[in-house]
DNA sequence: CTAAAAAGCTGACAAATATCATATTTTAAA
DNA sequence: TTTAAAATATGATATTTGTCAGCTTTTTAG
């Protein structure tokens, strides 16, 4: 155990903020922290998750494996995300794969609590549901995204995302996130090579910066317009 | 106003199911029901809703305009289907447009009604939670699919998933489907040429038979290898 | 019923993307 | 530190997919 959820300021940014003080103190005295390091699995496709995952620190990339072998990225974990729910609230094993980019340090909130949370506290529940209908019209304008966009396109919009949603962490320092090349290619879905040679293309334009890992957007312009089909 | 809600079979297969009686009396009373015409707009992007629908018969095609200015459908509804609640829970406009494919015959539940449900009646809530939970996994797939599948895999899985879900009506019957060969190119995320250019192709192949609109497929086997990636 | 419009179809070609091969650089392990 | 493995990079080429053009068939409106 690590800290106590009433005084964490993680659980603002996700529903466990809907929790009564009660509750709160319950899912403290229930939760295991964890910490996962850089490349290590969370939890794997077909697992019985559980409990929910209240992301502390680091950032975990959340794929899945398609037919022809290759992992899809489908969502980008940070702190003050929760995960596990979906699976929670059907009663299935997880669908996805979790794995962490950076180390990452996570709180496990068993089932059976969360559960209980869902059936006693309506506002809980609700602010689940409101979260699970933003994540359904992201993934809709994703599926948009990933049938109508060229692939210079997607990569020019996920530049973007990772720049504002990853260059910075939860305290406003610059972020070494881990992204690798192959990272960025899953995210997108395309070849590895072609995200490289892409990447390459706008170095060479001067839309972004390429520092090993790090990728600096340096003409946010046009990438937003290319992005949008100039 | 056309039948009560407490009699309506279609219910059944969505989570009105979890309403109780007294519920159901007062969505039947304040419900209104409507014809929508094969080629018609249900609701458009950016309109308030301000409800939801339960389709009672008919298909619908639930899609969102891309930058590029081509509709991508992200979702098919038939009888049993109830749409708007994300909008509602978030108290959004729709970001997605609904179209008739066939005459349907919808009934509209006024948003005050089902956010009174909502609230006082947990089953429900969790009902509706249930079925986001679900169209949340789907709709990964679906970005697995558009990123890691060739259009003609995407073709061979819509072609079976049509088969199962749109090719008999409520009652059993074979169903006359109006998906235009756009619709279908809309679907799997591909110019109407090259998605006829296909069909032209398992034609040849004899995986299917074409007869007009009608889509009949005869090899099962082969499109199901197609589709994973044999 | 008939004309016009829309949908369906096919070919030719261009553009985008994947694949394979290989070299270079970076990272991790001994 | 040294060495092996992994990640990054780039070229050559094949494959897939999109675009444009023209034609035929089907549907719709009058």
């Amino acid at each position: 155990m690590s800290g106590k959820c009433e005084q964490c300021l993680v659980r603002k940014f996700n529903s466990l903020r809907a929790l009564t003080k009660e509750e709160l103190i319950r899912v403290s005295n229930c939760k295991t922290t964890k910490h996962v390091k850089k490349g290590e699995v969370l939890f794997d496709e077909g697992e019985h998750i559980n409990g929910v995952y209240c992301i502390r620190s680091g950032v975990g990339k959340v794929s899945k494996m398609s037919d022809n072998g290759r992992d899809q990225i489908v969502n980008l974990i940070k702190h003050g995300d929760l995960i596990g729910e979906r699976s929670l609230v059907n009663n299935e094993v997880s669908n996805l794969k979790a794995v962490a980019v950076n180390d990452m340090e996570v709180c496990f909130i068993p089932k059976e609590e969360v559960l209980r949370d869902l059936e006693k506290n309506p506002n809980f529940t609700m602010s689940v549901l409101k979260n699970m209908a933003i994540s359904l019209k992201n993934a809709d304008n994703v599926i948009v995204d990933m049938a109508q966009k060229t692939v210079k396109q997607r990569l020019a919009a996920t530049l973007l995302f990772l720049e504002d949603q990853f260059a910075k962490n939860e305290d406003g320092e610059v972020m070494e996130t881990n992204f690798s090349r192959e990272d960025i290619a899953n995210i997108i879905g395309t070849a590895t090579e072609s995200a490289i040679r892409l990447l390459s293309e706008f170095k060479k334009k001067k839309y972004i910066e390429l520092k090993g890992k790090k990728i600096n957007v340096i003409d946010r312009k046009s990438l937003k317009e290319l992005a949008e089909g100039f």
